[in-house]
DNA sequence: CGTCACTCCTGCTCGC
DNA sequence: TGCGAGCAGGAGTGAC
């Protein structure tokens, strides 16, 4: 599920409980953890607290003092707020229990996980391969990154070390949205087909972020891509998909000709 | 560089 | 009813 838009709802969720003190670190998986194990993640955080989470595309980075939490929830993962005693999910693989309640980590197929760097810089370490965040980049330097790409548009808009942020969702959504068939080249869009696309994934990301997720409505290809040859909400003609890079990509092909 | 295949995981749906 | 195949909003690695 977590494209940008869920990352930032969990984000959301996380800065509600900044500044209190963290009572425990319970590992119900370690499976989930990555570069560290249950005993040293609980002793690097316990008596610490949150302070105000950012994120960077599909990453979620909460400083706790010295060490900085980081998150990575995969195709399945969330975070979510609980009362105490609220029995445990299967799938929640971690929490962090406060006074009054606890934070879980729930995950399902354990993709990707949980982080701990020493510090800051430790932390940039970790994102450093990553480009711009989708929601910060300017329109200019979108721009760039697109032209400066050999490989499809879908492939390009999904590269977390070119623009951080979207995945395979967001990237069929935008495409549809300004109209372009997302197996053209990247390079070959001219500037106003960049312009177009820009606006499309503000829009898209500005929409999705407000509710929390991709909204599957009518009016998105979201709400129809999981139906084969779904007719496109915008013109009617049947949807086409094909795997591009690997990932199932939806697209009209009447609204977005080659 | 780019794309593909394979890998990490678990669960659901579909077809026989 | 059972079982295997294929797929799922992610991403790293190595081969070509």
């Amino acid at each position: 599920m977590p494209e940008l838009p869920d990352v930032e709802g969990f984000r959301r969720v996380l800065s509600e409980h900044t500044g209190k003190p963290i009572r425990a670190v319970r590992v119900r998986d370690p499976g989930v953890l990555r570069g560290i194990s249950a005993r040293r993640l609980a002793g690097a955080l316990r008596g610490h607290r949150f302070e105000r989470p950012r994120r960077h595309g599909k990453w979620l980075i909460a400083p706790a003092g010295e060490p900085v939490l980081l998150l990575h929830f995969g195709m399945t993962g969330s975070l979510s707020w609980h009362s105490p005693g609220e029995p445990w999910h299967r799938h929640d693989r971690v929490a962090w229990r406060f006074d009054d309640g606890e934070l879980r980590f729930r995950d399902m197929r354990k993709l990707q996980g949980i982080r701990l760097a020493g510090d800051e810089a430790q932390a940039e370490r970790v994102l450093a391969g990553l480009g711009p965040d989708a929601r910060e980049v300017s329109r200019r330097r979108f721009g760039e990154l697109l032209s400066r790409r050999r490989g499809r548009l879908k492939s390009v808009l999904t590269d977390q070390a070119v623009l951080a942020g979207l995945g395979n969702l967001l990237a069929d959504e935008i495409c549809w949205r300004a109209r372009i068939d997302p197996r053209r080249a990247a390079a070959d869009l001219d500037e106003a087909e960049r312009d177009t696309l820009y606006g499309a994934m503000r829009r898209v990301l500005r929409e999705s972020v407000k509710a929390g997720r991709v909204p599957p409505r009518g009016t998105w290809l979201t709400g129809a891509r999981d139906e084969p040859h779904a007719p496109c909400p915008r013109c009617g003609t049947p949807l086409s998909s094909r795997r591009i890079a690997g990932r199932t990509t939806v697209w009209c092909p009447r609204c977005q000709p080659r």
